[in-house]
RNA sequence: GCUCCCAUCGUCUAGUGGCCUAGGACACAGCCCUCUCAAGGCUGGUACACGAGUUCGAAUCUCGUUGGGAGCGCCA
């Protein structure tokens, strides 16, 4: 893991962080470093002189506003705006000046940049200009940066996305002018916004920690992602030992895609239903926690997640609609109560609570058998006996099964909310 | 503007000359299941950007057009 920190104004530590916390909530694990550019300044400084040394790079004393100047000009008159090589073969100086360093890019022949995804692409020198790889601070910039890294750290693979292909021509003849070969390049397409715009702040290009917060499983961006240019026949969903054994750089293919939030949580749905309920409830207690409402019981955790995999697109919505279980609620859902909080439903309720009043095992397929034959009793269907239970259990008219819901939710507190509910049918009637 | 990249349903994709009256998935609609909501199952509509060529035959090869993206910083 390589941090690129090299400018000092935009790579504040909190940035740094966030860069390593979302690396980690991924499972995306170094197995090297973190390096950190800027505690490599005396190295990138060392090869900085060799190339002066060996006239593979000069001094510059244009200044800022020339090269401002210069830009405009030829941008006026339809040309690629480029430095013109003003100082490449001059060995004086400009007094007042503090020169930054360029590299000596060769003035003729191709660059091929051999790429995993795109193929051979050629670039002609003559379209490219001497870089800056030193500020006149002396402070070394990225691209020139990246070449001694990739060099001295053996990397043999560059995957990145191909909004660098252009600059992979200029680094590929520093390396040549280092003496070392190249690594493999694979430039994956970019992902673009929803509207097939460029991705910005506003199509929520926000840290991976945002997708944390929001409630989503590392595993399920990862598989959102990785299906992105990259398909394995018709399957989907991906466990993480899939992704690795079954993606290959060699296949992902080289269009652009836009961003599609459906998906992502249609994703996230299907892994939270095959995860671990342990690893359900650990999340669970953060998002309820950041509702206001702590709570440690690790087996209610599991038993609520249990109960709620199968309707909830993000552990955060799963929380939402699971504060029944965990605390009690202040008024019914109006439509709900209206509808099933009704006199005619108060026989089922009272029956409800004697039979469960005297349950000795409280569980979902006792409580189902109980309502089975309050329904029986009453001589009503399943729906006239569960929707009332439903209404007074949870306060609105929605939940997982209500036998299951209700073995969640605990004896006591059901056989409190049955007496609330006949009482408010009292109130209203 | 110049250089580079890209182009199959709204979106993610399968497809490497005949198996394609183009397959899967998300989303959408309907039905089934059903104590609600889901999940699941079934059904449906919607795509090869356009134009030339090569070929017995083109989504697949070539060229052009159009459209989109990226780069052109003393940013990374």
């Amino acid at each position: 893991l390589r941090i690129e920190d090299t400018d000092r104004e935009r790579s504040t530590d909190e940035a740094t962080q966030v860069i390593l916390d979302g690396m980690k909530w991924l499972g995306l694990n170094e197995d090297e470093g973190p390096f950190y550019q800027t505690k490599r300044m005396d190295r990138y400084k060392e090869v900085i002189q060799q190339f002066l040394r060996e006239g593979k790079a000069y001094r510059c004393y244009c200044t800022k506003e020339e090269l401002d100047e210069m830009r405009a000009k030829q941008m006026a008159a339809k040309l690629k705006p480029r430095y013109d090589g003003t100082w490449r073969n001059r060995t004086d100086v400009r007094e007042g000046v503090e020169p930054v360093i360029r590299f000596k890019n060769p003035v003729d022949g191709v660059v091929v940049v051999d790429d995993v995804i795109h193929g051979k692409v050629v670039f002609e020198n003559s379209e490219l200009d001497d870089l800056i790889i030193a500020r006149s601070d002396g402070t070394p910039t990225y691209n020139f940066c990246v070449v001694v890294d990739d060099w001295d750290m053996n990397i043999t693979h560059v995957v990145r996305g191909d909004d660098h292909l252009n600059n992979t021509p200029r680094q590929i003849n520093m390396l040549m002018a280092l003496g070392a070969t190249p690594p493999v390049y694979a430039h994956v397409p970019m992902i673009l916004g929803a509207d097939g715009a460029k991705l910005s702040k506003r199509h929520g290009a926000v840290s991976v920690l945002q997708y944390q917060e929001e409630g989503y499983l590392p595993e399920a961006l990862l598989n959102y992602l990785v299906r992105l240019g990259w398909s394995h026949g018709d399957q989907e969903v991906f466990t993480m030992e899939e992704m690795i054994k079954l993606f290959d750089i060699n296949d992902v293919n080289k269009s652009a895609s836009a961003f599609n939030a459906d998906k992502l949580s249609w994703l996230n749905q299907q892994h939270i239903m095959k995860a671990p309920a342990s690893v359900l409830a650990n999340v669970l207690r953060e998002q309820f926690a950041m509702l206001g409402v702590q709570i440690e019981d690790q087996q209610k955790l599991e038993a609520i997640a249990n109960v709620q995999r199968e309707r909830a697109k993000t552990l955060k919505e799963m929380a939402q609609n699971s504060l029944y279980f965990v605390k009690d609620f202040d008024a019914y859902d109006d439509k709900a109560a209206k509808k099933n909080l009704v006199a005619e439903a108060k026989p089922a309720l009272a029956a409800l609570e004697s039979a469960l009043q005297s349950l000795a095992e409280w569980s979902a397929p006792a409580i189902h058998n109980v309502i089975n034959d309050v329904a029986t009793q009453l001589n009503v269907g399943m729906g006239k006996v569960a929707q009332p239970l439903r209404v007074a259990a949870c306060g609105g008219a929605v939940s997982p099964p209500i036998d299951a819901t209700v073995a969640v939710i605990g004896k006591e507190r059901t056989l409190q909310r049955l007496q609330k509910a006949q009482l408010y049918i009292d109130g209203r009637h």
